[in-house]
DNA sequence: TCTGGGGTCCTAGGACCC
DNA sequence: TCTGGGGTCCTAGGACCC
């Protein structure tokens, strides 16, 4: 039986809620109807584009480019910072709404949900209409605005959400695959980005329909599984199922790019340090404990470089994680200025998983009672309520989140 | 000119085992 | 001297997404 899918989409997210609570807390303008973005701090060099107004759009400024380049486009541009904690809010305001109507949602990412709405449509109404009601219903409720897009399955939503914004619903059937979506540019196909798709216009596919029509074995042997996965969207054939349960993450890291470009040694491993903290503080909240403990550098050529280094015994100790990182960044670190740093932890375990090792000493045990009373402060007052003395001028320099 | 931070998935090459 | 083939696991790096 056909199924009927919707993809949500909040029109340029993080804006919007910025514009919505300013509204709320007096603001005379809504940021929406200005050129305006949400962007990082140029000082500290975290000067991108994370959204854009619809007047901002208008002067070609691009999510992720550089703020110095938008301004270039743009001199008068009014730029806000980000506020994560705001965006989880509205986020999970919208997540509530959708629940009403159906159990099957996928949170796909801050912004985005997939709905599966198939066993859910009342006898006296269509899934366009139930597309039109919550994107009626999101306005007047919440205050932003969404594109919802309708179709039989997740790739055809989610294609049909990007077509024409903001504030609009977009059927995407199968009979409409070929006016609809084998007209646009190859580049709009969900996975093909800035290294396949002048792969594919080399290869005289220029539109989504040009990929859909050629021989699927061709393009398998030209890309791989990738282009298996990008033929089969082209043709809208896409049998993944909505997926509402909430998985555990399969690795965490965190990683920072510094004000300045760095050299020296312990001031790396400071900041090491509180990213590592970061992340066994979160690893420990998922209840799951890590085999693999990776370091990442970027230099200040934008070269990166990885290593990584799996450990006999699964664990979730900042300790025993922070000072496998420190070996893992000496194998790596050969003292160049450095620009970014990052620590990842993967193969993660569930802890009811966890093995009894040979090496649960008395040290050991002492050093998680350390990790949970920490754990137990930042949750009750706050990640930034405790930190180790020498590391309170990082936090400060890298305005960690909650 | 300037280029965030959080993820997932894939690939290629090497080590090692039988 | 000449030296297979299949499998698994690990690592480094890269593409892509929001």
């Amino acid at each position: 039986m056909e199924r009927k899918i919707l993809h949500v989409d909040v029109n340029s997210a993080f804006l919007s809620w910025t514009a919505v609570e300013m509204l709320k807390n007096g603001a005379e303008v809504d940021i929406r109807t200005i050129p305006a973005v949400i962007g990082g701090d140029e000082e500290k060099r975290k000067g991108i584009v994370l959204a854009k107004s619809i007047p901002a759009k208008k002067y070609g400024i691009k999510t992720a480019e550089p703020i110095y380049f938008a301004k270039q486009k743009c001199p008068n541009l009014q730029i806000y910072p980000s506020n994560f904690k705001i965006y989880r809010k509205y986020s999970d305001a919208l997540y509530n709404l959708l629940c009403e109507y159906t159990n099957q949602i996928e949170r796909f990412s801050i912004d985005e949900c997939f709905l599966d709405i198939t066993n859910f449509i009342p006898k006296n109404k269509t899934d366009i209409e139930i597309a039109y009601e919550i994107h009626k219903r999101v306005k007047q409720e919440l205050g932003f605005t969404v594109n919802i897009g309708v179709a039989p399955n997740k790739i055809l939503a989610k294609m049909a959400s990007d077509f024409e914004k903001p504030d609009k619903v977009h059927t995407l059937y199968k009979s409409e695959i070929p006016t609809k979506m084998w007209n646009l540019p190859v580049s709009d196909l969900f996975m093909v980005g800035k290294k396949s798709s002048p792969k594919l216009e080399r290869l005289g596919i220029h539109t989504i329909g040009d990929l859909a029509t050629k021989k699927q074995e061709d393009i398998i042997s030209l890309f791989g599984k990738f282009g298996e996965t990008i033929w089969q969207y082209a043709n809208g054939i896409d049998l993944s199922i909505v997926n509402s349960e909430r998985e555990k993450p399969k690795c965490i890291g965190n990683s920072a790019t510094l004000p300045e470009d760095v050299n020296d040694i312990e001031k790396i491993e400071e900041v090491l340090l509180a990213l590592t903290e970061q992340t066994t503080y979160r690893l420990r909240k998922h209840e799951l404990l890590a085999s693999t403990i990776g370091v990442q550098i970027r230099t200040k050529e934008f070269k990166n470089y990885s290593h990584q280094r799996t450990l006999m015994t699964p664990t979730n100790s900042t300790k025993i994680i922070f000072e496998t990182a420190k070996d893992v960044l000496k194998e790596l670190y050969k003292g160049e200025k450095i620009r970014l740093i990052g620590v990842k932890v993967d193969k993660l375990t569930s802890m009811q998983a966890q093995q009894i090792s040979l090496f649960d000493t008395p040290k050991n045990d002492k050093q998680q009672k350390l990790d949970k009373a920490m754990d137990k402060i930042k949750e009750k007052y706050g990640y930034n309520s405790i930190t180790r003395a020498r590391q309170m001028k990082i936090d400060e320099m890298m305005d960690f989140k909650e």
